[in-house]
DNA sequence: CCAAGGACCGTTAGCGGTAACATAGCGCAT
DNA sequence: ATGCGCTATGTTACCGCTAACGGTCCTTGG
């Protein structure tokens, strides 16, 4: 009795009692539901009416079997938590919507198996398309994208080989790039501000790329900042003060990404120094946050947006030759030097 | 050719292939896939190896159809974009991990037509649970729910009649709680900043709570300041810039949310206000990110976690009797002062 | 007037699994 | 030896829907 929820008297409705209730078979409730093949438009609407007023729901795992297809994409990002995957999946509604395409999110924390596991029960639904961040996965991953005989795009990042389609920036080029602005800025003790998370292949790519650009001007960071877990914003903080306390004479802080940036904006702020003349800062991410703090931090645009949308269109076969599978874009980079990076001398 | 994936030389697996590959019946490759029923130890290793080695990914589709029975939980929320529902999620995700329900998560928007479209959707892959944030609902959806035969659990209020089972806070009781704290405080002159969100009923719940306990007081608001879309922190900042430019006497600013809130705050810091001498500030959320300020804003926490933790349990009937219907969890949100309203006179 | 071609609707045969029930083989107490 | 109970496996009949095809009218041009 506990767990029993409505106990049979009335099944859930089928077809079949929409037939019945319509005088016209099953198939015909069919073409009407899903607006296919001809009907008549007395018929129709007797159909309709017949649905609504008994409210019946179809069954789509039943339609899906039978039609060998179903309009899902999967959609395997890593957080929800840090307002960077939500725009990515605003972008990918905003072009699915009007489809008939659903997405599926799944997150996977950064952890590989997890992803594996994610991706192994999204698979098992039969989706139209799948769409995932990142270019490193599990063998076993890779294996089950690739022979999942159905179009894959791999979002965020272009820096490796791709399974199958790919939208993204090169974090590489972005950490080189804002490398270059800096250096040009004159700053040259540079330390670095990042999370601990050896998963997170795009800011290892981003820097990578900046200590590339470093180390082609004769220069390597000159100390580093890790953390872990617990609000963005306060580690920042914490973070630019430990490492200030440190090594005094740094005169210009790279962050991994905004959030924290923005802690680290907030400190020196408060602390009083003189930003950007005696110390510059940058982030990473154009997060919408930033435009609310008084003086606003360096960053770069991941074009989050147009990366949901691009693949979006992907799987959707909107693309210039309308190919579904085998597209690369390579989206780039805003960098937007806001208040806290000098002139460049 | 554009769009021809895998022309069809390798159909896409079945159980047929597996029972094929280890030599069973496809029910025994089933039983073996499912860990059910009885299966000798060899048997087992075998169909496990041929499924492995073959890349076999189950159909949940055709099984689906066939048991009746479907592991997704459908979770209606209205934004992924204001950190408040991705911690819910989290909430509901802790527990739905060992349990074998996956959740499926649908965004509303704050719209009621979007709402219905999105659970209808839902409603048509079966889920074996759903739960929605919000009382108020479309009678088409208010229906829906009621006929699905399966546990609902509407979540984040409380305030009104539930159609299965509910967990959440009252936000009337919020609103009225933090008034009282205000008034007990000496602030007088109160006014209020919010979202232009005529669906947004807990933010209206709130305020309703709120000027109930003034009106009790003999008090009513002062002034009222709204906006609608773009960055909270800025829009923070600059309603209360402009609500302060307008009525300077007030000497206490309610925020229906954390993040205008703390614009509100890092403008009060900025133009060297005393806060909370001469004005006070709240919020509403205990959102993470105002552990990064300089000075903590007063705010409610909603127990976000707790309520997706308790609205899983429901579902998965880790409840104290097992019901998995017709619960109702009222939890207490803690009311946290913070720095920015001064003790009670 | 008739064949051809729509418009409209029904019938049949699955889709890929699983529930439920059979069946086969074996050990063991009687 | 017999029969019972258990384990390990196979068989059958769907689950609710849709693709594919077939049939019945009715229109229409020659």
């Amino acid at each position: 009795m506990a767990n029993d929820h409505r106990p049979d008297t009335r099944r859930t409705l089928t077809l079949r009692d929409v037939s019945e209730a319509s005088g016209v078979s099953e198939m015909t409730v069919s073409r009407v539901l899903r607006n296919r093949g001809d009907v008549s438009r007395s018929t129709r609407d007797r159909v309709m009416k017949a649905a609504k007023d008994l409210g019946y729901v179809p069954n789509k795992i039943a339609g899906g079997l039978a039609s060998q297809r179903v309009n899902l994409v999967a959609v395997i990002i890593p957080s929800l938590s840090n307002m960077v995957f939500p725009e990515v999946l605003t972008g990918i509604s905003q072009v699915l919507d009007d489809t008939g395409l659903q997405p599926v999110v799944g997150v996977t924390n950064y952890s590989p198996e997890r992803e594996e596991r994610v991706l192994y029960e999204m698979l098992s639904w039969r989706p139209s398309g799948v769409i995932v961040a990142g270019l490193e996965h599990s063998d076993a991953a890779r294996a089950m994208l690739t022979n999942a005989g159905i179009p894959i795009v791999e979002i965020m990042d272009v820096d490796g080989p791709a399974i199958d389609s790919v939208v993204g920036i090169s974090h590489h080029r972005a950490g080189q790039m804002m490398a270059q602005t800096i250096l040009a800025a004159g700053y040259r003790r540079i330390g670095f501000l990042g999370t601990q998370m050896p998963h997170d292949h795009r800011a290892r790519k981003r820097l990578e790329g900046f200590t590339a650009a470093l180390a082609a001007a004769g220069l390597a960071l000159e100390d580093r900042e890790y953390y872990d877990g617990g609000s963005a914003l306060l580690k920042g903080r914490e973070m630019t003060q430990a490492i200030l306390s440190r090594r005094p004479d740094l005169d210009f802080l790279y962050y991994s990404n905004d959030m924290i940036g923005a802690g680290g904006l907030l400190h020196c702020l408060d602390a009083g120094i003189d930003v950007p003349g005696r110390l510059g800062l940058a982030g990473f991410n154009g997060v919408e946050l930033l435009d609310g703090l008084r003086v606003r931090l360096a960053t770069m645009d991941a074009c989050r947006l147009e990366v949901g949308r691009a693949a979006a269109e992907i799987l959707t076969g909107k693309t210039a030759d309308g190919r579904s599978s085998g597209v690369r874009i390579e989206l780039t980079p805003r960098l937007d030097p806001g208040q806290t990076i000098r002139a460049p001398r």
